[in-house]
DNA sequence: GATACCATTTTGGGATACCAAGCTGGTATC
DNA sequence: GATACCAGCTTGGTATCCCAAAATGGTATC
């Protein structure tokens, strides 16, 4: 693999693991020599992640993108357009099988299932699903506002119960989608982004503090 | 300006206005000497435009993006949900009073009005209706669409009969805008835009040929 | 005449050198 | 003690150099 995208890789997966803070300052001599790679590859990195909304400019200087409540908001309104229109299409589409796959992605996760696993496949869900729509595009919309709702995913104050409604709806969303009936499978997706979107915001403005003591940047709605 | 934005933005209008053809092979030496930049602001260009569709990956080289009709038709089922989805936001707010800024913008292309603004303002009518939703998300979601079929549309043989039901077609959806009719504006933008890539994707395959005899690289649905 | 092979050139990826602008810290002045 | 100012350092932006790999073109062989 060539350096640049082993930079743009290894630093993407330090920001959205949280291993630097949003709001963080980024210089790229910091991350050349970070990574051992001399500025080029640094650069090429950070205009892709800039175009992903994962970093940002700072006047002069990058830097990490603070969470932003108003643009979590807004990501959910965005999410349920593509997602619901991504949906509609598949339900239309003859071949549905690949619903079965997200199930059973579903399923592999269980009591004994570290949490950032958690974290991944329900996000995954929603990339996979759009990806059966067979529109490219609907496809990388969804992806791209995964990634950028993932960093918010993991300071969200997860309880098992909240977990387990997720995945209820998740399934009743595929099960929908396994029969083709659009209008069901479109209500309860949409009521999933937007109950979705409600937990994490509430979550997040109630942790403000705790989120700020840990050094992370978190913008107000 | 800075070189790298400059570089960036002769570049882009150089590929929308089809100065480069579809298909042409770009090397970086050739645009840092067209430009008179040297090979890192080329670089960040050419990163930022391939993000925008405009130029992609020829294997180790660069390429300006064929004319994809499959693309078009899957950027139409796109457009229409951001911005069906964007317009049922406007419709919900109390202020849309922006329509009136689109509707005078329609109104200044009249018989004597060159080409090109038609083809410009015909784009703006759909990026400034999405942007009055206030919605950052659909709004650079229907921007990056309409660059993306910015050549196409360059291409389209439009006749005067084409454009006028275009354009009393933005007028009907602005009017239901104004009275905040979400079902009859969504109902007839949705028309709008699948009539619009009728119209685009018969052009272009019925003019196939002479695109190629342009030495425009034009890829089938 | 076709084809396999090798030398040369070209190309993008990476590294490094240089610059101007902005920030920092300290000092001198009032 | 407060403040204005200046030197030095840091930083991103740019230019240039180097390299490996791929494309190119010519040649020798069959």
């Amino acid at each position: 693999m060539s350096q640049m995208q082993s930079v743009e890789k290894q630093l993407r997966e330090m920001i959205l693991g949280l291993e630097i803070g949003p709001g963080e300052k980024l210089t790229e001599r910091w991350i050349e020599s970070r990574f051992g790679a001399s500025r080029t590859p640094v650069r090429a990195a950070l205009l892709r992640l800039e175009t992903e909304g994962l970093v940002g400019r700072d006047g002069r200087g990058w830097t990490v993108s603070p969470i932003n409540l108003a643009e979590l908001e807004q990501i959910a309104v965005y999410r349920e357009a593509v997602e619901v229109a991504a949906l509609r299409l598949t339900c239309s589409l003859a071949d549905r099988s690949g619903v079965d796959v997200i199930e059973a992605m579903l399923e592999s996760c269980d009591s004994n299932t570290p949490r950032e696993e958690w974290h991944r496949v329900g996000m995954d869900f929603h990339i996979e699903l759009a990806r059966l729509s067979g529109n490219e595009f609907l496809f990388r919309a969804v992806r791209d506002a995964m990634t950028r709702l993932s960093r918010a995913r993991w300071l969200e104050v997860r309880d098992e119960a909240a977990l387990a409604r997720a995945w209820a709806e998740h399934r009743a969303i595929l099960a929908a989608t396994r029969l083709g009936d659009a209008e069901e499978a479109a209500r309860r997706l949409s009521a999933h982004i937007v109950g979705s979107r409600d937990r994490l915001v509430t979550s997040l403005a109630n942790d403000r503090r705790g989120l700020r003591a840990r050094g992370f940047a978190v913008v107000a709605a």
